[in-house]
Order: structure tokens, then sequence, then C-alpha cells
DNA sequence: GCGTTTCGATACCTTCAGAGTATCAAAAAT
DNA sequence: ATTTTTGATACTCTGAAGGTATCGAAACGC
């Protein structure tokens, strides 16, 4: 039994002629009453009782006629998953982000893009840059908004988001309302541990170089709230991406940074071999969106 | 896109081993090989991803599998209940029968029949003796109990029930314990029209003339309960199958027939040219449980 | 590090199912 | 009675699916 023999039966028993049914499937009348003959003598049963006046379905044909119309709906279901998979209108991302992304990149990409492709399910997950591009790699992530440092070959960047940082400070004393390099330097820093994010480390360094001073790295932490939080409780200053003003924390003030400050920016990464239709398009959204990348917010 | 080839995928989807999934399949590897490419060519995605160390599904072909899985089994169901029609496991009887076969006949042969062949539908229609035999040719209806008269060639029977007639008198009045044909033919006489069941109002008459008198038919009714009814109005008296005696109604008794009476034979019918596996179990257990017909009760 | 093994892919051949053309047979319509 | 309609049959041919032999790449083992 085959689906192309359902579905001659499905034909034949809606015209209850052989002669149209054939024409509407595009052969000939003789191979399909063979084949309404093979099907019936394969299944041991009647599908059809021949009149001289056209055929009609026997009462087997018309109990099982709906169960092969179901199959050849399902079949034709399938046949339409799979190309939703083709063309990515369907499937999974695995997405990994670093928390910095998750108050400015994500809100503004993800929801275009679920409305675009509705049918493909997002996970996402939180990782620090330096697990991402591994995990890109080995296929754990799809795609990953990471900071990036030395590009690895086999991942491909998209720039999409450049930003200052700005001093996270401990309220309850005066501040500098543009603290600069030497100010800050009397004041223990917490920082990312260098491993995790080594350019946005190297970048608050090199700032702090710049003025002329050495910072003293009291505290090093991985979640930017655990920063924010160690700075309220007094334990020293950072320097935060400024979305990360949003996270308005008693206990914490936020000033610019005199000359600006330095820029931390926020990569797209996803495998250079990835041909996944869906990674194609997530990548096709995120360039659109973000074209005008490259400007310190 | 075939069932074949859902079935193939289905297999190299179990094992993760194209060789090791045609040995199963009985067929040789390279087939296997090139019809899922085919497969995935034709539904432009691809289901497995080559290692060197085997095959593993890829999220298009693990997303895609349940619904392969599926469809096989609905296929093999469409199969399975074809196959219940061709055997008579399942499928439609419809039978028609005379009311006096509901007293007797069909209580006994239905229960056991329905236990034996759970899937079929029964559909039950009451109908007089002479209606069913044009029903029946036309296939109307599968069987019918009815009381045999000029037999159809088109037509088999089964003699299934042979019983006794016994007097349906008014109660209210004094009547011999077995009264005889002279002593009835004092009473207005309430029977069927003849064209409905012709051998029972012959056997009825030629009883009556047998006794040497010649009844007057005051009342005729198609229903037995109606017949009951108009004895114990008054209306006259009657004589009704043996088993009518449990109808034990008010302002009825009944009295055996001097001599034991008429007999009146009840048939079961069917197109001989039915070879419908389900008319046929059905004769057969027929056939079975009424093995010592011929005697009357 | 180099043979050996494993496993899927490719090349080429063969066979049979399924499609086509021509025609028949039966029953209904005229 | 003849024509028309409609499915069934006979025969041929093509192509898809299966088989055998073999390749090539990657992993394994000594």
């Amino acid at each position: 039994m085959d689906l192309r023999h359902l579905r001659y039966f499905a034909a034949v028993a809606a015209t209850e002629h052989v002669g149209r049914a054939a024409a509407g499937l595009g052969i000939a009348q003789p191979p399909l009453s063979r084949a309404i003959r093979a099907l019936e003598s394969e299944l041991g049963v009647a599908l059809f009782e021949r009149g001289a006046r056209g055929v009609r379905l026997s009462p087997a044909g018309a109990a099982l006629l709906p169960e092969a119309r179901r199959l050849l709906r399902d079949a034709e279901a399938f046949r339409t998953g799979a190309r939703q998979f083709a063309s990515g209108e369907a499937g999974t991302l695995a997405i990994g982000f670093v928390s910095t992304a998750a108050y400015n990149v994500l809100p503004r990409l993800l929801p275009r893009f679920r409305a675009r492709r509705p049918g493909v399910r997002v996970v996402l997950r939180e990782a620090t840059s330096d697990v991402q591009p591994p995990a890109l790699v080995a296929g754990d992530l799809d795609l990953g908004f990471l900071i990036p440092s030395t590009g690895d070959p086999a991942l491909a960047y998209l720039p999409v988001h450049r930003e200052r940082l700005i001093a996270a400070l401990p309220a309850g004393r005066r501040w500098p309302a543009v603290p600069d390099a030497r100010r800050l330097a009397r004041e223990p820093l917490i920082l990312f541990p260098r491993a995790v994010a080594p350019s946005l480390h190297d970048a608050v360094l090199g700032w702090c170089r710049q003025g002329g001073v050495e910072p003293s790295i009291e505290q090093e932490a991985i979640q930017m709230q655990t920063i924010v939080s160690l700075v309220a409780a007094g334990m020293g200053i950072s320097l935060v991406p400024a979305s990360l003003a949003h996270l308005k924390r008693t206990g914490v003030v936020y000033r610019p940074l005199d000359g600006g400050g330095p820029t931390v920016s926020i990569a797209l990464a996803w495998r250079r071999a990835d041909d996944s239709p869906l990674t194609r398009a997530f990548v096709g959204e995120a360039r659109g969106l973000f074209r005008t990348d490259g400007s310190p917010t």
C-alpha cells in the first residue's frame, strides 16, 4: 500500500467515475482501474461496487474513505512541516547573550524576529562572552550576543551595539558631576574577571591608564547585578555600560565619565559555516535593525 | 514522498546507522542511503547529520520523526481496518425481523453474535414478512427474520424457529382448557391481513377448516400487540404464536389448541449471492444455534 | 604514525511496478 | 437495434528502486 494508492482511492471515491478521476489525476484510465483493483486485492476488501453506470463506494469503502483522506492530509502536513524547516519558518534557535545585551539589544531585536517568524522557538541562554564562542562552535548555541575579543576564525561577527561606560558610584558621598580617571582611581574598583570579558576589562584599564593612573581591582564579579550590588554596599566603584543606568538601585548613583569614557561593543556571533535559514534570517533581521551601529549611545 | 520513504526514515532514525537499518529493512545499504538522500532532497531539508561514526538526526529530522511515525501508525491502522472489513470483524448488518421473532429468536441469537463480533454494528428494523424479500433483494436489508411464503429464488432461507399457535381469548368469560376449532369458530377472529403473512393466515384458516368450520374474520391488524389489545377489548379472539403468551396482558388469557394446533415457522433469509463475510458469519451463527429446528415449541 | 576497520557515498547494472495505447465487453440510453 | 458510456484486459515501455562492487574519509588500535 502506498500514498499514491490512497490518493487514487480518494479521487475515484470523490468522482464515482474512474475515467474522470484518472483525468483529474493526470493519468490514463486503465492504470487507475488497475491500481484500484490492486489496492482492493491487497486490502482484501472491495472498496467499490462496479455498475454499468460507473462505480459506487462499497460499505467498506465508505468506512475507509475518511481514514484514507486523513492519512493524505497528514502526509501533506508532513511535507508542509518539512518545508517550513527548510525555509526557516519553523525550528529552534539557541541564542546566548551577555547580561548587558538583555537591557538594550534583545528587547529591540527579539520581538521583531518573533513577529516575523512565529513558528520559531527561541531558546535564550545567558552566558558570558568567554563561554559563548566554544558553545557556538560546538553547536550548543546557534547565535550569541557577546562582547567580542579575539575573533574566532570559525565564527562570523556582526557589531550590533556600542555604548559608553559610565561610573557606578556608592550614594551617600559627594561625587563630581563628571568624574575623571584620576579621581576614580582613588577608589577600589570592582570589575569583571579579565577572562570573562577581556575587551571590557581592557577598555576600563586602558581608560584609567590614559588618565595617568593605575586602578586597584578589589573585587571581581561576573553578574552585572552583582557588581552594582557591591557598589551599593560600598565595596568600591565600577564602570558599567550606560544602559545599566536603567537599573536604578538604591545606594548607587551613576555619572558620565570625563572625556566620554571608554566604549564597549556587543556583537552577534554565529558559525561561519552555518547555512541554516533560521540563523541567516536572524542575522539578516539584526543587520537590518542595527544598520546604524558604531555610534556610541 | 511515499510511505516507504517514511518507513526508511524511521528505521534509520531508530538505529542511527544506515547499514543496520538496511539489514533490518531487508534491503542493501546503498539503496537505503540513496532513498534517504532522495527524501531529504524532496523535502528540501536535511533529516540527518552525517558523521564518520554513523548518522545522527538533525533538528529538523528530530522534529519530523514523530510525525512520520504517526503517519506510519495510521497507515497500519488503515490496513487493519480494511482487514477487519474483509474478515467481517467490522461492518454493519441491516437485519429485518417480524415482531414474532423479537420474542424468541432474536433474544437468543443476537447476544451471541454481538459477543463474537463486537466490532459489527447491527441495525435492526421491524418489518412484516411481505416487505422483507424485496428489501433484501434491493440491498436495503442484509438479513431478514420472516415467515416464509413463496420462496424468492434470489434468496436463501434457513428455518430457525417453529412454534405452535395458541388461542388468545378475552378474559372474563369461561373458556375450555383446550378449545377446538368448532368452539372457536363461534367467535369473531382477529388476524393478520393475508398479504402480510400468507402462510400464517393460511395455517390458521387451514386448522379451522380441518375442524370443519369456517371462521369469520372480523378485524385485521398488523402488529401482534395490536391483535392482543383487540382481544383484550373483547373484539374477538385470535390465534397467536405460543411465545406471545409471555406478553401477559390483563384481559387476555391463552389456551393451547385442541390437537396441538397449527404451527408457524420463522426463517432467516438472505441474498443467495451475498458473499459478505458478515452475512455468512451471521448465518453460520444462526445455523449453529438453531440446529434442532423443526420441532415445534 | 601507519595500517585496519568502519560506514556512508558513488558507479553501474538489473528488474519489476506502473504508466501508456489499443481494444474489448457489458449495460444503459436513444 | 444501435449507439454511447464506462470499466476491464492485453501488451508494451519506461523509470524508479534494488543489488553488487567499490571508493573515500574518519576513527581506532598497535
